[in-house]
DNA sequence: GCCTGGCACTCCCAGGTGCCGAGTGCCAGC
DNA sequence: GCTGGCACTCGGCACCTGGGAGTGCCAGGC
């Protein structure tokens, strides 16, 4: 039975142990928060939470910390989202001011977040079908290897080689303006289908390998990538290298980790934001660490950004300056 | 006065030092390297080391570890490069394999320095000025906004926006073909040259800044970048948190910084191999490691690649790899 | 003259001891 | 159902101590 004052000491026992890194005690918890009842009476209320999981003792006669189900109920029931500083406000609606491409928008974005933060900040790349086709170009690298390159209307580039039969450079070129008639300025499902119902009359043969890469590219968003900043965040946990510190390093060297962590906590629609905490990770090494993530772009495919920390963290803070940024990114997309 | 056996001891010292980790002793010295003297002799010489510099006791009645200047003489006079093992070779020689494009070359090479040498790796991307010029694309991204987007040949992409007066579509069309006549083809020096010299009869208002532009990323390479990888492998030093791995991981975020250590270090033909230990680096926290660098790519403009660790590390294999692997990679890179 | 064995000395480190304080659980009383 | 009181537990810290590794120095020998 976890009634209201169960809850405030949850709370309290978090904020304070989130803050101090330390288990958190009766005595200090009543003084610290100026309840109105008696430690003894805040220790029944512990030894309550403890038997139903939410809290947990280091050793015998120490203070209690929270478990994850403690953070989940904490995340859930009880952090009201904590406003924004003045500060915080102004460095996100001003720091991506004079971003001049996706790679800027984006490395932007993931110094921001962890700046904010201090924790270890992921943004993935806006996936390819959210944008519109702006150009399509092939390039000859050399005799049997075509490069094709795909530009989008937010200014990201991708690019492919791959090796066809021998051709000329005017086989190219038709092939090329014949492309960019059917996708210029087609969001990239349409761009896709126009595609495939391309008329291959006087079309090359090279054509349809060319043509079922464009599509890949269109439709599969191929390698999905993201960029990791803030790792230095990490210093502050020196302390718990072997648990926190080095599984996380590891987690970032790998793309696909990253992908899953992100993918799997960002499942709310964008705008909100989803906290996965321990446990609750696909990532076995990464029991220690929560992440908090959200999306942006349009909500058919969205692309995610978030941060990954110790369980121990700020969640009300965290969980705002992940919504913020994520809206304001999304934003700045949009309209620029 | 350094004499042959002084080197001898040098050298004994720095082996076992590297590989346990402790301060060495003069009698696990002679025991362990079937010295011909005894520990008593070895103690003199020890001594004699320490007084010029080239060891120091953590401690009295601890054993002596190399400083700085005694891992530089064994740099320099007495590791000879250890031949690389034959897993070594085979994955040298293999991983290149299947690469496709310069990305692909780059984030490939990165993490098999990673892997053989187990430290941090860097590896600069090619230079844009070590290339020729394929291809120069102008996309309209917005009405006053043009990506430009410079292809070379070794399918490396480094694009641009910039603001620009109004303009028609046509505007564009005739600049892109007047451009790409004069610059195709062309290794990066000679193009830009011809694009300064290029006939601007009937070419729109906005020729003179995008000329500039690709002016600009043909010769100053703009924003040389590096990839980084085998970041878990600082792992190893959790003991040394404070003094290594934070430094390490706060330098792993500037780029800047890792070109200036990157440059600094290789500044030797392509070829060869550089080692920049502790205090000889440019970067002051930094000084507990070092930099074992070389270049690949093009005499006149090199790219570089190496690795950072702690100065305590195996230099004559590190010493190997990195020239193994630099030598590799160009030579693909010209081949291919 | 250089190497060597011996010896006294230094100092880190690991293990053991004891105390202190924070924190708990429980209980009787209001 | 809350509270104050009390006995108890246990981690952490300071302190001490002995062992061992390593050193510097010196006198003697090849």
């Amino acid at each position: 039975m976890i009634d209201d004052r169960k809850l405030d000491v949850l709370k309290a026992i978090v904020t304070d142990y989130v803050s101090s890194r330390e288990p958190v005690g009766s005595k200090a918890l009543v003084e610290r928060h100026h309840m109105k009842v008696s430690p003894a009476t805040v220790r029944n209320d512990m030894a309550a939470l403890e038997e139903e999981g939410y809290l947990t003792q280091p050793h015998t006669s120490a203070g209690r910390i929270p478990t994850d189900k403690g953070y989940r109920l904490f995340v859930d029931r009880i952090a009201q989202v904590k406003p924004l500083s003045a500060a915080e406000r102004r460095a996100i609606s001003t720091f991506l001011d004079g971003a001049v491409d996706l790679d800027d928008i984006v490395s932007r974005t993931v110094r921001l977040l962890a700046m904010v933060t201090h924790q270890v900040a992921l943004v993935q790349y806006p996936a390819v079908s959210s944008t519109r086709v702006r150009h399509v170009e092939l390039v000859s690298l050399a005799p049997q290897t075509i490069m094709v390159i795909l530009i989008t209307s937010v200014g990201a580039i991708y690019q492919r080689s791959l090796q066809v039969p021998d051709h000329s450079a005017e086989d190219l070129t038709v092939l090329r303006e014949r492309i960019n008639a059917a996708v210029d300025a087609q969001p990239t499902p349409a761009a896709a289908e126009a595609l495939r119902d391309l008329d291959r009359q006087g079309l090359p043969d090279l054509t349809e390998d060319i043509i079922t890469v464009i599509g890949e590219m269109l439709v599969a968003d191929a390698a999905p990538r993201i960029a990791v900043g803030g790792v230095p965040n990490l210093s502050r946990f020196g302390a718990e290298f072997e648990t926190t510190v080095k599984p996380m390093l590891e987690a970032l060297e790998e793309q696909v980790v990253l992908l899953k962590l992100l993918g799997a906590a960002a499942t709310e629609p964008p705008g909100d934001v989803a906290v996965r905490i321990g446990q609750e990770n696909p990532y076995e090494p990464l029991r220690t660490a929560s992440v908090v993530a959200s999306s942006y772009g349009p909500s058919d495919s969205p692309a995610h950004l978030g941060i990954v920390g110790p369980t121990r963290m700020d969640y009300p803070s965290t969980m705002a300056t992940v919504r913020a940024v994520a809206r304001y990114v999304g934003q700045f997309l949009t309209e620029g």
